[in-house]
DNA sequence: ACAAAAGTGTTAGGCCTACACCCATGA
DNA sequence: TCATGGGTGTAGGCCTAACACTTTTGT
């Protein structure tokens, strides 16, 4: 037992992870939870902070325990914000911290001794318990604040991509219409995506041309304060 | 004494509250500490997170109680982020959540049964306990971003206000030069100022005109996706 | 007299937005 | 052959950025 003189809430974290892909759409990855309460409810990964651990250090513990997932030190969690209301647990008093990121739905291997971990898509999420619900809400969007203003779609495409899908992952996450055109036109002039190499001369004219993010171009543009910025 | 089958760590929480004063600048808001650790010590006002209460409520009161700052539910406290380092607090474990706000230096009333506290400007700033000189540092960052998209630099200005105070306190705060015509301009342009009745017949050419924020024309531009925002 | 503070207007260039057509493919 | 997906360019308008002079006041 440990005793202390005055009462100490757990605190434990949460993660929101986003995954993509060009049918589904976004979806959230959830796990079926082992344990009372809300025994076999899908839920966000996470889990008690342990005394000698950073916060963000439990989330990527946590969601690697329970996910497979293992976050690369790029795209690393984002702090989501702190979720305390008195009654969330009924266990006992829990405070927990959220954390939010996009990744690649490949790099969840699932299996391994990983607890049952499914995708579901945003726009289909199954009833949360705890307050997930509104974290979820929040993360949503705080996911589209910041894709305004980086680059995390390119996170969750794979290395090399098209236009065509750089566009539809932007639209789906906004869930706004926007000129294809003038899109392109944005990301060229700004510089973030570069051509990769050429279209092979016996492809038709209507395979897409290849490109990857240029993270240089990018970090010069955020220390420059002119603000990637997409307005559509 | 309190007990529980796994060690807890304590949670509290900090505030950074900005004032400004065209003479000084910025300034922070510090405490001197009345306890040890670090006692006599200039610190963030806060305090222990009780257990039947939100962080973000225990934020309000420990500022309350230790400045007697009481602030208006308009212009709350905003989260700024967790801390966690293990050895942040040498009593226990402890982490913190730290919130930030501008306010009116003149809503701190001190005296009472406050603690003492005084303003510190951001560019003078003692040796801080703790991590509280990297919250600080972080409150500082946040605050520029910010100032860029919400209106928060009314919030430290008098209800009525001079375009050269408005002018001089974002100055102040981006540590940035541009243009007081532009910037006018542009303040007038997006409506969120109104101009508060005319200059008397009497008086010269000299007097500043007086100004009032237009708080539902911010909401009707943040509401339109049109973000409120400072190009400079 | 002179420096400092406040008000005011114009212009050029760049960026945003809206928009239409061609080619290739596969059904 | 027709719908779909992909590539490409342009013109208008708004916004941004740069810039100078006048009036008044206080020293």
């Amino acid at each position: 037992m440990y005793c202390y003189r005055y009462p100490h809430p757990a605190v434990t974290t949460d993660c929101v992870v986003f995954g993509y892909d060009p049918n589904d759409g976004l979806s959230v990855l959830l796990i079926r939870r082992g344990v009372e309460p809300f025994k076999d409810c899908w839920a966000l990964p996470g889990g008690f902070v342990r005394i000698d651990e950073e916060v963000a250090a439990c989330a990527s513990r946590e969601l690697n325990e329970e996910t497979g997932l293992q976050l690369s030190h790029l795209s690393n969690l984002k702090e989501l914000g702190c979720y305390s209301g008195v009654d969330r647990d009924p266990r006992e008093r829990v405070i927990t911290i959220a954390y939010y990121q996009l990744v690649r739905k490949s790099e969840v291997k699932g299996g391994d001794d990983a607890r049952e971990a499914r995708w579901f898509p945003v726009d289909n999420l199954p009833a949360f318990p705890f307050d997930h619900d509104k974290i979820v809400e929040h993360a949503i969007e705080r996911l589209k604040r910041d894709i305004y203003f980086e680059p995390i779609g390119f996170n969750i495409l794979p290395e090399v991509f098209t236009m065509p899908q750089l566009y539809k992952l932007y639209k789906s996450i906004l869930k706004v219409d926007f000129d294809r055109r003038n899109f392109a036109n944005k990301m060229m002039k700004l510089g973030v995506v570069d051509q990769v190499g050429n279209r092979p001369k016996d492809a038709s004219r209507r395979t897409p041309i290849q490109y990857r993010f240029n993270k240089e171009r990018y970090e010069m543009l955020k220390n420059d304060k002119k603000a990637f910025r997409m307005e559509f």
